[in-house]
DNA sequence: TGTACATCAGTGAACGCGCGTTCACTGATGTAC
DNA sequence: TGTACATCAGTGAACGCGCGTTCACTGATGTAC
């Protein structure tokens, strides 16, 4: 029968789903490398080796959690992106910026886990390239949105960037940033970089005895990395 | 006899740097949370007990080796600045960027020790608070000896900082940048920042298939960056 | 509708491993008279 | 210069722990005739 296999199939996706939940919150606890399958098995009441009926090995969960990490950033930076006026360009990208910083000081141990340092002996996996994307491509749209606007600015400030970027920046215009000019889309991936860079300083400690409300310093900040990029203040 | 105490204390000076560089190696093929004083002390050739004559605990062998990676950044930071041309400080900005990415490349798990993830479990003591901010002196001297000769651009792009960053600019005055104002602390601040944000970028996978000639790229986008801060082209 | 068979989820015991830390000890090195 | 004592480094055994993974099994759920 149809409808009682996918009964089967829906308890089995049940269980999958309440395995990476408690995964998920035993990484908020312990971090990454203290991820434990066993662990997860006593907190679902189960003996370890039922987890293996769902995971082939530890590292399948942890690819999972690395993926559910990266879509739920990119469904965050979706939605503030949604939320802004599609025309204010400045104000989409503070509002993925917001986001992106909302979610990990909401989820440190997530952020850690895909923007923070590799799990030792763990290789990321094919898999986990395509969710890798998601935000980064809601960035791209709202930089190459403003170029056809005609709304960034001249380089100015900035020198133009390398001849070896060339064919990067033509890929980048393939896949997540269309139309933009090479040194649009250099100063935005600096710009990029330059965000996880602030978000990271301030989860991983850099920030301690250095900036009080950090939370403004940010919001400036971000503005400042926006402006570099041509975008309007 | 003073020579003879002495002479013991040099074997215990001896053996804490042996056992400190066995650990650090250690983590080059482990990670932070693979080190272990069990392994420590096999390559040592000792039993694990005698590590403790030497390391009250894990933990404080961990803050041992934080503590020289902090330093050991600093130390390349220093050296770069004192080799450029001491007014040309676009050119000392660059000069201590290339130092700190060239020193991650070259120790990737010390890197993700001190600006990575932090360690699970690990709670940094008190005494690694100087050595961390060793680099970020040199930096702030930079920008302080730009500001005194006037060879910062005024704001320009960059809006206003926020009123709650005001107490922030002048610790950071009287710590590592004097004189400068409000708003060139504030952008000093953020290209720090976004300094480690590209180094960590590159080190941590996400330019993957993004960016090929990372030396160049990575050049130019804290070119950008010093342009941000004021600093001449 | 009922029965024989196949699939699958979960069990429980076990393997083999490495870890941090403690503790009573031996023996060498240093100190004081 | 020699001897009694104190300090210290390193030993080896042990405690108690948790881990990932395998494997033969039981029993329930689903499938085919």
């Amino acid at each position: 029968m149809n409808a009682s296999r996918s009964a089967r199939e829906r308890v089995r996706e049940e269980l999958t789903r309440e395995i990476t939940e408690i995964a998920r919150s035993q990484l908020a606890t312990e971090g990454a490398a203290g991820l434990s399958l066993r662990a997860v098995a006593r907190e679902m009441g189960m003996v370890s080796s039922a987890i293996y009926r769902y995971f082939p090995s530890r590292d399948d969960l942890l690819t999972a959690l690395i993926i559910d990490g990266y879509t739920a950033i990119g469904v965050a930076a979706e939605q503030a992106d949604a939320a802004s006026p599609p025309d204010d360009h400045a104000a989409r990208w503070l509002a993925v910026c917001r986001a992106v910083r909302d979610w990990a000081l909401a989820h440190p141990h997530e952020y850690a886990l895909v923007y923070g340092s590799p799990v030792p002996g763990y290789q990321a996996p094919q898999q986990t390239i395509a969710p890798a994307a998601r935000a980064a491509t809601v960035y791209g749209k709202i930089i190459s949105a403003a170029h056809r606007a005609g709304a960034l600015d001249p380089p100015g400030v900035c020198p133009p960037p390398p001849e070896s970027f060339r064919p990067d920046a033509a890929a980048l215009r393939d896949s997540v940033m269309a139309e933009v000019p090479d040194d649009v889309a250099a100063r935005a991936v600096a710009a990029w970089a330059a965000l996880f860079g602030m978000v990271s300083f301030e989860l991983f400690g850099q920030f301690e005895n250095v900036i009080t409300d950090r939370g403004a310093f940010f919001e400036h900040a971000m503005r400042c990395q926006g402006r570099l990029t041509g975008l309007p203040a």
